[in-house]
Parts: C-alpha cells; structure tokens; sequence
DNA sequence: CTGAAAGCGCTTACAG
DNA sequence: CTGAAAGCGCTTACAG
C-alpha cells in the first residue's frame, strides 16, 4: 500500500507549481492546453485524486445532498416503506446526475437532525423525506429555515409549513380514484386509514375521498376507520368492519378506498378468508402503487405518484436553493393506475 | 444567516485557547472538568458543529462509509431490487449505531467505481452490493485490494475473489428448500433462473439443488430454464415450460424452484392463467423472502436471508479492517421460510 | 491541565 | 499563462 500522492507530488514530476496542477485538475481556461495534457496524464499514472476534505475546507461546500428519512412511527424495525426506497434511488440517480454525493441516514423524529448536517459541512443541503406527525416536526424545520439551512421538504405545500416542498397532490389522488369507483357504479363506500392531524397525507386523500363523495351525493353512507400504514393494521381494520356488519348489521361497503397500498394488502387478505369476492362484492383500491401492488390477487387498482420525478424535483431543487436562486413549492399530479381490483372491465 | 461559529469564536468566549477547546469538545480526559463543561455549554449555545471537512482532513480520516450499489444489469432504471433495498436500510442504521456516515452510490460495472472514494478520502472504506457478473468486475476488484483499499464485499467467500466478504450459504439454500419439496413428496423437478457463470449466485442456489435431487435419484427428470431476477423473466420462463409440455408431451413438473422471489411471482402469475393449481399441482417457491412473499396467493415459501444480520456484519466486518485488524470471511446460513406455495400441511 | 505552533491538502486572490 | 503565498478550521505533538 504505496502512500497516497499529493498535488505537489505531480507538480514535481510535471516540473510546475502545485497552483497550476491544481488548476489544470480542474480544467481551468487559465492554463496552458498542453501544461494540463501533461499534469493530467500524470495525475491518472499516479492514479491520483483530489483530497475531498482539503478540496470542501478550501471551497466551504461539499457538493454532498444530505437524505434525511423519518419512519414510519409504527413501522418495524428490519422493513422499510417500499415507496421511502423507491424515493430514495430515484434520489440517489439524480444526485449522481447531478455531481453530488449523497449521504443516507434514517432518523427519528425527536433527534437533533436538524442542526446536524449543513452546520457541520458533510451537507450543503438537506432532503427530507418521511410520513409521520409532521405536526412534531415544525418547530425544528422552522429552526432549519432560521439558520439559513438549505433543504426541501418531501410532501404538499402547506402554508403552516417553512421551507420549500415538492410533493404529489393527495387530495386530487383521493379525489380521483374515488370518482373512479363511483364511475364503476359503486355506490357504499368505506376509506381505511388515519385521517387526523398526524397524517397529513392520509388525512388530504381522506379529503378527496370525501369530496368526490359528497359531489355525487354518497357522503351519507361512507364509513371510515383508522389505519397506520401497515399490511397488518389494513387486516385489523377491515376486520373490524366486517364483525360491526355482522353484529350491528350495519351494511357492508361495496367499495374500499385505502390511504395506502401496504393497508390495501391487508384488507385483501381478510377478504380472501372470507365469502366476499373482489371485485365483484367489493371494490378494493391503495395508494403509492408500490412494486408489489401489480402482483397482488386481483392486481391492485391504485393511486401513482411519480417517484422518479419526485426524486429528480427535490434534487434540482434544493441545489438551486443552495445556489440561492429562488425556489418554488412544486405539487406533482396523481396517476389513477387501474388494474382489477376496482372492477373496471379493461 | 449569521456566520457560522468556529472554534476560534468558543475559544475567546471560554476565555481559554483553541487547542482547548478542541480538546473539551472531543471530551478529552487530559482537559479539567469545569473548563469542559463550560466550552461545551458555549458550543450549545451558539448551534456550534465541529467542521467534518477541517476534522477529516486533520485526522486523515473521514468516519464515513460508502455502498456501492450494482444494480442487475436488467433491471428498469426505475425499480431497486427489494432484497437490496432491504439491505441498505440494515446497512444504514449499522453505520449510524457505529457513528459512520454512509454515502450512497449506484453504479454500473463499468464505471471507474474502484478508485472514488477512498482514494479521494470521502470515505474510509467501501461496501460492495450486487447482483450480477462477478467476472466482469474482478479485475476491478483485484485492484482495490492492490491499492489496500478497504473494503467488504456482499457475496459467497469465493477463493477465486480477492477481498473478505460476508455472504448466504446459496449452495445450502437451494439444497434445504429443495429437501423440503422432496420430504413433500415431490418427485419431477424445475429450476427456473439463470445457471451460468454470470450468475455465481443463482449459480449456487442451482447446484444446491441439483445435490439434494441427486441425493434422493430425483436428478434424471431435472429441468432447468434460464431467466433473469424478474417477475416477467419468471413469467416467460415458466411459459416456456408450458409450451413445450403441451406440444413435446413433455412431463410437466410437480415442484419448481426460483432463483428469486421476483421469478416466482412471474410463475405464480402464469400459472394462475391456467387450469393448474397451486400448490395442489405445482408448488412454487421462491429466494430471498422479500416483503411480497407472505402477501401473493398462495403465500410464497422462500430461502431467507437475513439481512438484518448482513448489514451489520458487513459494517463491522469493515470496520474492522479499517483499523487494519484481521477479518474473515463470513458465510450466513440460509433459512427456508414455510408458507402455501409449497404445500405443506401446517 | 493548558497554550503556541505546525500542518492536513487543497483553492484562489494577488502579482507578474 | 504561471508561481508564491495565504488560509479554509480543525487536531495533536511538543513544551511547560
């Protein structure tokens, strides 16, 4: 393990000052074309690279985007959100893309994240990423945004909230896949997940839901009933409903509109032990169209938001927030995927 | 956005030098008590955060840890493999209990991924994941180690590798769960996934397999059909099989084993658009036990491996070797998961 | 227990 | 187009 060359090893051997190696390195217009051919040649013989930490010291950045992924509260310890990791490559290539290094961390929501990354130097900039209590968090975005941190947050723009935000329209997703199920003739309706002030997502998608319903006057019988994002608590909830139908006889849905996929699962798979068929007694359809949603029995009939955009969009803008350009909240559409579940002749 | 606060600033504040300051920040046991706690109460109060670039340049240093991801070289730009998704998460919260940053990166065999990080003091060692050729990226890996890169490679210990690596016994993965098909009493046998070179692992799954056949006579009315780690790969292959059933009057089999769960999903879709049922006259079972597994019908059996324990191995394993202490390699026992596609009586 | 000083390896004004 | 010099913000021998 031979020692690590330096700058001023290749000056030496390229019979010129450590300034100009330094500036043919990085394709200064001010050397001279053949001075960097050579100083270049020499760095790659040597297999030379620029020291990072001397290189971010000097320049005070560090072209590194720091990914900040708050948990599911509720979620266990060895699995992670499947629609969080299909955010996170998308992050990743456009990080890559974009000549920036990206540091990964999973965070709960009481630690001190946020004075931890940019005031350090490891980050010019922070990604945050996570469902969850939002509420619990704005004191510490608001601290973020008062010392001058640059980052961007994942989810709808929300005037209580500092700071920037690119996020998918769950109120028009809930909107939209619910009058697709009224379209379908659907007529009694169920929405399975949390829709207080802790799940700002669901809670938007809950609002659609209703929405739609109350447009087409079938607000009145629409049930609801919480569930965090879980196949397990899906399961739990449906079953819940299923014994209130038996015991209180109160009518059953004929058509289930759940805040996520993972809940959509769940409740398929109550469905499945019992007598009920889907479609055709009842309509199921999720949220996030995560990769399993496809492979389901029926195939899941849900709502898409553009992982790879979303990715690609909180990039290129928290750089521009770090050049200071001036930024804008952006809010992504959501892509009804119809598949089986719903009933849809196709 | 007031300037950032340095060492210099707590110092005046202290009323003590810089030198001492460093010292109590980094609770060094040669500075007096009082003088620690009251530059420690001044860092809090002024937000101070050690610069990591200064820090790391001193201490030559950087506490950080890249993974390098290679994706299957046929995987759509948009989708992660789940099994490596899972891997990251496990290997994220490793390095954050360690108190290591870990810088993310996909990459292409191709690339010039060997001489990145280390060299450019980004990182202090590197985590090698994927899938895919391992021929095609040896010499790479080869030169890692001539530089004495640090760095743990996710993999079977394999003499022909140079490098440590922490890995699954695939070879006794394939052989358990193809014992259980067999104590099933299944009889004619498929595998369906890629069995070549480019492939080491499923390579090793097949073998594994071909030894428990072997062992029990079962290896004459062996098949074997190529397919890539995708559900529509598996989807094809399966179809094949079908095909030539149906116009060579070849026997059909009673059990098939996949290299991956994402193959078995493609074959559980193909056979469910056929009038055979599983697992009554097909058992199915997959590899990996990614999250989908307990949620298809018939839930997936399935080889785990355990990723939890992967992802802390290989953090520690490289650890280990960053502080230039001797490491081994590391061979996880595979654990067959017992669900329906298989059709045991449970 | 504390301080003055050196130095990690770069980038970039400044001078020519 | 090139070089000599300063300095980014730390950590750590060295001296006391």
């Amino acid at each position: 393990m031979k020692e690590k060359a330096t700058s001023f090893d290749i000056a030496h051997l390229a019979g010129v000052s450590q300034s100009t190696v330094s500036r043919a390195l990085n394709n200064s217009p001010l050397v001279n074309q053949e001075t960097r051919d050579r100083v270049q040649r020499i760095a790659r013989e040597l297999n030379y690279k620029v020291d990072k930490n001397a290189s971010n010291l000097r320049k005070q950045k560090s072209s590194t985007i720091a990914l900040l992924l708050f948990e599911d509260p509720t979620s266990d310890d060895s699995m992670i959100n499947p629609f969080f990791l299909a955010m996170l490559g998308s992050i990743t290539r456009a990080c890559a893309a974009a000549g920036y290094d990206l540091l990964v961390s999973f965070q709960n929501l009481e630690d001190d994240w946020h004075a931890e990354y940019e005031d350090s130097n490891k980050a010019d900039g922070i990604i945050l990423l996570g469902y969850g209590d939002y509420t619990d968090y704005r004191s510490k975005v608001a601290q973020l945004e008062s010392q001058g941190t640059h980052f961007v947050r994942w989810g709808a723009p929300d005037a209580a909230h500092p700071g920037v935000s690119v996020g998918c329209d769950n109120f028009q997703g809930g909107y939209s896949i619910t009058e697709h199920l009224i379209a379908l003739g659907r007529t009694r309706f169920a929405f399975i997940g949390d829709s207080g002030n802790k799940a700002p997502e669901f809670m938007a998608r809950f609002q659609g839901y209703n929405e739609a319903l109350t447009n087409h006057n079938l607000y009145e019988s629409s049930l609801q009933s919480d569930a965090v994002s879980t196949e397990e608590a899906g399961y739990d909830a449906i079953q819940g409903m299923l014994n209130d139908a038996n015991t209180n006889g109160t009518g059953l849905p004929d058509a289930i509109v759940c805040a996520s996929d993972l809940i959509a699962m769940g409740v398929l798979r109550a469905l499945r032990q019992t007598e009920l068929s889907v479609p055709d007694d009842i309509a199921v359809v999720g949220y996030d169209n995560i990769a399993v949603s496809a492979f389901t029995t029926p195939a899941l009939t849900t709502v898409q938001q553009n992982t790879k955009l979303a990715g690609e969009l909180l990039v290129s803008t928290l750089i521009k927030a770090i050049s200071n350009e001036t930024v804008e909240d952006f809010l992504m559409p959501a892509e009804v995927i119809i598949r089986h579940s719903c009933g849809a002749k196709r």
